[in-house]
DNA sequence: CGGGATCCATTTCGATACTG
DNA sequence: CAGTATCGAAATGGATCCCG
């Protein structure tokens, strides 16, 4: 569906606009990957972790486009990418850590409650 | 991958479990549209707008089994059930809220450049 | 009304191979 | 090194039917 109408009973767009566009694992992964300054597209894979080399590519094409990072190649012999936070993209590292936070805090929580969960199965 | 290990270059892992659970579009969704209190599960899918019910149900099992919600059957003859945050689900908001409130202030600007991409193709 | 089960289309994503 | 292109496996998610 995408993301289709902003619900009948007056749901806040914005929040599905932005889910539709950060709202992937790699593209916060890649966000707050690039926290510690601009990042070589091999670096960013290594620090990401996981992540396949078309997903990086595909997920840092989106985040250019969103104005959120810069793309900066290098004409060197090597071919040389950085990627870095644009002001925008930094921006948005607030409330991201804000969620990172949580995520420390309270998501033992809720495994516990994952587990109790479990054992009781009826 | 689903997760994997969390990262060579030692990544935060809460963030990845963090995503892992409440990542998707419909759990978030979810959890804001509760905002209001307890919710029946039909004026849920309203709320929402446009979800299916299995992913309603499906994501709100979810939100039940981590904590995050509370399910409430009555045995009526009509059958009714409620969701409620729990404590720990309405501890998610704020860090939610924050990112809602990015969204509303900076979506314009992330839209701005995207169109901006889309007529500078090369 | 709330939701379980099934079926099927679409999308996502990883692996692989090839290029400048 | 930093991609692009292609392929196939797998997860996602909607539609439908049925049940308490």
């Amino acid at each position: 569906m995408t993301v289709g109408r902003c619900g009948p009973d007056q749901l806040d767009c914005p929040t599905r606009r932005l889910l539709d566009r950060i709202g992937d694992r790699w593209t916060v992964l890649i966000v707050e990957a690039l926290d510690s300054g601009p990042q070589r597209f091999s670096a960013l894979a290594m620090r990401v972790g996981g992540i396949s080399q078309k997903m990086l590519t595909q997920t840092l094409r989106a985040l250019e486009q969103d104005g959120l990072v810069t793309r900066t190649v290098y004409p060197v012999v090597p071919p040389r990418v950085e990627y870095e936070l644009t002001l925008l993209g930094r921006s948005l590292q607030g409330p991201l850590r804000a969620l990172e936070e949580w995520a420390v805090e309270n998501l033992d929580a809720v495994s516990a409650h994952q587990s109790a969960a479990d054992n009781a199965p009826a």
